[in-house]
DNA sequence: TAAATTAATGACCACTGAGTCATTAATTTA
DNA sequence: TAAATTAATGACTCAGTGGTCATTAATTTA
């Protein structure tokens, strides 16, 4: 086996996905800063010069892997909140499905924890993060949350504040998988978690049933 | 006014408490890896030479700010639990105030948002709070949480599990306060943040009283 | 007060990684 | 098939940082 110069194929189509997918396994493992845009660059095939052909620097592509990424989820979700029928929490309970399908089970999960990570050190991503995934899921959750409260179905809370409290587990255990999952310091079951967080939600959130 | 060389003053005694002080600050405003030593060191009024004189690393300098900062509120709080007779909530509550005066309302919040953004990158120093904070601060919390199922005052659910699910939306105050706050993203109250939460769980966790 | 001790300094080294650009070669066009 | 175009390369620059160590000077000891 003798130690050949690849060809240099040229797949001008293809780079930016790839360089995508790279980019978003070795932010999540290693943390926005901590990645060399080298080794994005090698483990998408090419070298670091070509990706400079297709992003302008380390946080534009980081702005396209959110934006090709974790926005088509939410618009997902703004389609099933749309056409939804039935009582609110089961609209929750949808939600949480296609969020866990489409982000959940992906390597996107590991983006909540880079951004609480990095966001003080790169305020133009964070912005761009906010503005795009957490404003838009915010609303999308409080809308959910008022339905049911205008029904009568669920207590009435202040829903900003509401909306933290029913979130911020879901968020803590997509973090925790990417943190300190090492030290046996997450939960061992992600789905009786998620299931005891339901329940606390389905007899803590009921309201009057009118 | 014309600059003058200060004086070098000597004052052995002081310098790791100022230097740790220094650190905790840094570390939580920009992070473990984003932390310049030297940067501490100007914090504390001495220069990086000295800084190497009383630690051995950079990791030395944050397990000593871990040791001496928050170790000693976990061991406060396990002396609350052991001489607390009122029924097993109450308990959760002052567990809860003593963790907000000693770690909440202090620079030490920015620890949770620190480990779980270097944890990866830094898995020594993961290991380290896994031991010493994370184990015993389950252990704390689980006890009360067994306490109360036992008397019959919470249902009986998975007690690993249950303790993940309580202090998610505790930590993720925490960690939205050192990371997201600048874009609005952290709850606007944290006093009505942690009653809803509280009522959530006064609800969910009640069981068969006995 | 002279000598010994040691707290404190800051210039320096070795290394790293983002971003550049002159060069190479695959592909297209004439 | 020769010329033009442009995808791809990788050596290079430059700024920054953890850690070292020979030197300086405050303090203590004799």
């Amino acid at each position: 086996m003798s130690i050949t110069t690849q060809p240099r194929k040229r797949r001008k189509e293809d780079r930016p996905a790839e360089l995508m997918t790279a980019a978003l396994g070795l932010f999540v493992e290693k943390g926005f800063a901590a990645t060399r845009l080298e080794d994005v660059a090698l483990c998408a095939g090419v070298s670091k010069g070509t990706l400079y052909l297709y992003f302008d620097s380390k946080e534009a592509l980081f702005k396209s892997v959110i934006q090709e990424g974790v926005v088509p989820v939410l618009v997902e979700g703004e389609g099933i909140a749309a056409r939804h029928e039935g009582n609110a929490f089961e609209l929750l309970e949808k939600l949480l499905a296609n969020w866990w399908a489409g982000i959940g089970e992906t390597n996107f999960a590991g983006i909540p924890k880079l951004m609480v990570a990095e966001a003080r050190n790169f305020p133009e991503v964070a912005q761009f993060y906010y503005e795009n995934v957490i404003r838009r899921g915010r609303a999308l959750l409080g809308s959910a949350l008022e339905r049911g409260m205008a029904s009568g179905e669920f207590a009435r809370l202040d829903v900003e504040t509401t909306i933290d409290v029913v979130i911020a587990p879901v968020l803590m255990l997509f973090i925790w998988r990417y943190s300190l999952a090492g030290c046996q310091s997450t939960p061992a079951d992600p789905r009786q978690y998620m299931a005891i967080h339901l329940s606390l939600l389905r007899a803590g959130l009921k309201g009057s049933q009118v």
